[in-house]
DNA sequence: ACGATTTGACCCGC
DNA sequence: GCGGGTCAAATCGT
């Protein structure tokens, strides 16, 4: 039995990230006591960076299963190998999850998005669960082969609670966007459509040591990180509105290794990313709580 | 007419 | 065999 990649060098990472997590949890505790409006500000830029530096520690781990391994499947075939079919298994795919809350007195009809365009493909009654697990893909799945998912189901208890875990990278198009639609326009020249995420998860990694010391007043630090961060998800829930940031967010391997977050977050972001860069506010995933629409968000499918 | 959603069937790993 | 995840035909909405 062997791990996909070098565990060594998993290791490493999963220190890292158990590093800046304490540190994005210290960050979260100052920020409960902090009375100024530029601490807690300041604050949360450091949570988020930590929470975003993870990220892509993550993602960039999850690439290198596909890469290196040419599928990562870890059993079941040892000799048997797909062509050149970087045809990430989804396990080896970087995958977290975060807890959303729909704020009570808002209005149900905004949207929640995370920014991207989700077509919804499938939903399951879940075993133990009261309300069905809603299976969602990225709706440029097809045409530019982004392989991003997600998945959205509410709360047993509290039915305002929604757990979104999210799964694979955005290659597509809308994954530059969003990415700097929201937290500032400062595009760089790099952030071109093309880029595949092997690319991408490297440079990015790179881009944010050196960024990491670089950001200025940007309104977020991840603004200035192409790609990569449109996956965190747990950032741009915190924009919107309606929706409140639960305060929890767990990020996974393959590995069997998790690592959960809590924290008092109080997302005060304002900006407006959402899927349709200018008019129809599409419905969310998230919110439509209809007894006929569990969900919003996508339905598709694939050949 | 077309794209999105619904929903039962199918597939696959445990 | 069971449960979770995906497919894809039918249906719905625009």
């Amino acid at each position: 039995m062997e791990k996909n990649h070098s565990s060594g060098e998993w290791e490493k990472m999963k220190n890292e990230i158990n590093e800046l997590m304490i540190e994005g949890r210290d960050y979260a505790h100052q920020f409960g006591s902090a009375s100024s409006q530029e601490t807690r500000e300041h604050l949360a830029k450091k949570i988020l960076q930590s929470y975003h530096k993870s990220l892509t520690i993550m993602n960039y781990s999850g690439e290198l299963d596909q890469v290196s391994q040419g599928g990562g499947s870890p059993k079941s075939d040892d000799s048997d190998q797909e062509p050149l079919v970087i045809k990430s298994s989804k396990k080896s795919m970087p995958r977290w999850s975060s807890k959303v809350r729909i704020a009570p007195g808002a209005g149900v009809d905004r949207t929640l998005d995370d920014g991207f365009s989700w077509r919804k493909y499938g939903q399951k009654d879940i075993l133990g669960a009261k309300f069905p697990r809603g299976y969602y893909r990225c709706t440029y799945r097809k045409s530019q082969g982004c392989e991003a998912t997600k998945q959205v189901q509410r709360s047993d208890e509290n039915q305002m609670l929604l757990e979104i875990s999210y799964r694979g990278i955005h290659s597509c198009s809308q994954a530059a966007n969003v990415g700097t639609t929201m937290p500032i326009q400062n595009l760089e020249p790099n952030q071109t459509q093309e880029h595949g995420n092997l690319d991408m998860v490297k440079e990015s990694v790179d881009n944010y040591n050196h960024q990491a010391h670089l950001h200025h007043n940007l309104h977020y630090p991840l603004s200035s990180t192409p790609n990569l961060e449109n996956n965190n998800a747990y950032m741009l829930q915190m924009r919107d509105q309606n929706i409140e940031y639960f305060g929890s967010t767990s990020f996974s391997s393959d590995l069997g290794t998790s690592i959960n977050y809590n924290f008092p977050a109080s997302g005060s972001a304002s900006h407006s990313a959402s899927n349709s860069p200018s008019t129809v506010p599409l419905e969310s995933p998230f919110e439509s709580y209809d007894p006929n629409h569990p969900y919003g968000g996508f339905g598709g499918f694939y050949s």
